[in-house]
DNA sequence: AGTATTTCGGAGTCTTTTCTCTGAATATAA
DNA sequence: TTATATTCAGAGAAAAGACTCCGAAATACT
C-alpha cells in the first residue's frame, strides 16, 4: 500500500505538524483534526493516545481540550514520528526480507540499498516539526480567516 | 511490514532472481524453490504463475516441468518484477499520502523525497536480474555439490 | 495406456491493519 | 450542580494482505 509509513503513521505525522502550525502550545481536539486533515476520528485518537503516552505529545480533557506538542517543535523530528509508531527496524533490516543484513554475504541489492536507506534516515533525523510547518504548502494546513 | 516492497513482491525478487542464477532456460520446479528460499509452496506458485502471466517468466507442466525466465536475465530489470507485482504508483504519489503530489502545493516532505524515490527508481530501472544474480551472496543461491 | 509430477485456477482460511463503537473519566462553563 | 465537550480504554467490525487447499489439466516416463 504506502511505502516506507504505515497509514497509521502517514496520519500521525500529518496530525503532528499540524499542531505544529499552531501556536504554542495551542490545543487542537480530535474533532478538528478529523475535518481538516481527513483522517477517521476514531483512528487518529488512537494515534495521538499513542504519542502521548510516548511523550511526544500533551493531552488535556474536557471542553477546551485537545492535543498539544509536549516539547518545543524543534525539537520533534519526523524520525521521532516514525520511531514512535511504525519502529525503525527498515533502518537495519533487508530489503530483500532475509533474515540478516550486513555486508558479509549480502543479497543483491544490499550496496546500493544500504546507502539509499542511509539517506532516507538523514532526512528523516534532519527534518523537525518547526520546519515541517513551514514548508507544508497544502491547503489543509492554512488557517482560515474567520467569515 | 517489509518498506518498499510487499511480501509478495520480496518473494516475486527472490526467485527470480534463483532462476537467473541458473543456466540459461533451466527449469526450476516451485518445490526447489520452496525448498531453497523458504517460502511457502503454494504462496510462491501463485505469484510464479502471475509473473509467468505479465510474461517475465515461462512456465512448462509435468515431470520435469517448472518455471524459467522468459527473456534474457540482462533484460530483466527489478523495476519490471516491481511492476509486475506492486506497481509503481509510488514513483508518482505523496509520501504522506496526500491525493496530489506535485511542486505545486507540495506537503512537507516534498522536495527530500522526491529526490529520494528519482534515487530509487534510478536504482530498480539500473539493476537487471542478470547482475543481480551475479551480486547475489547469500549461500540459499549457491549452488550445491553433489554428494 | 497408465502413473507420477508438475503447473493452473479458483476458492477458502488465517492474520494484520485499518477503522468503528461504546462507555467511561475529566474538565469547563453556565 | 448540571450540561457539555473532550480524552481515555478496550473491545469489535471490516478490509487487506498473506497463505492454504483442492481438483483439474498437461507432460514425461515406463
Ligand atoms: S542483505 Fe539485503 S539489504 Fe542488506
Ligand atoms: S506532495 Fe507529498 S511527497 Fe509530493
Amino acid at each position: 500500500m504506502s511505502i516506507l509509513f504505515s497509514r497509521q503513521c502517514e496520519y500521525a505525522i500529518k496530525a503532528v505538524v499540524y499542531l505544529a502550525v499552531k501556536k504554542d502550545g495551542e490545543r487542537v481536539a480530535t474533532n478538528e483534526l478529523t475535518r481538516r486533515l481527513n483522517i477517521p476520528y476514531h483512528f487518529v485518537a488512537k494515534i495521538l493516545q499513542n504519542l502521548t503516552k510516548k511523550g511526544l505529545l500533551r493531552s488535556a480533557k474536557g471542553p477546551r481540550g485537545g492535543f498539544s506538542l509536549a516539547l518545543p517543535a524543534n525539537e520533534i523530528t519526523l524520525f521521532d514520528i516514525v520511531d514512535a509508531i511504525d519502529g525503525t527496524a527498515f533502518t537495519r533490516s533487508c530489503l530483500l526480507g532475509f533474515p540478516e543484513c550486513s555486508g558479509k554475504n549480502p543479497c543483491s541489492v544490499h550496496n546500493a540499498w544500504a546507502l539509499q536507506r542511509e539517506s532516507i534516515q538523514e532526512m528523516l533525523v534532519g527534518k523537525n516539526v518547526s520546519q515541517l510547518a513551514r514548508d507544508m504548502k497544502k491547503p489543509e494546513y492554512q488557517s482560515r480567516r474567520k467569515g
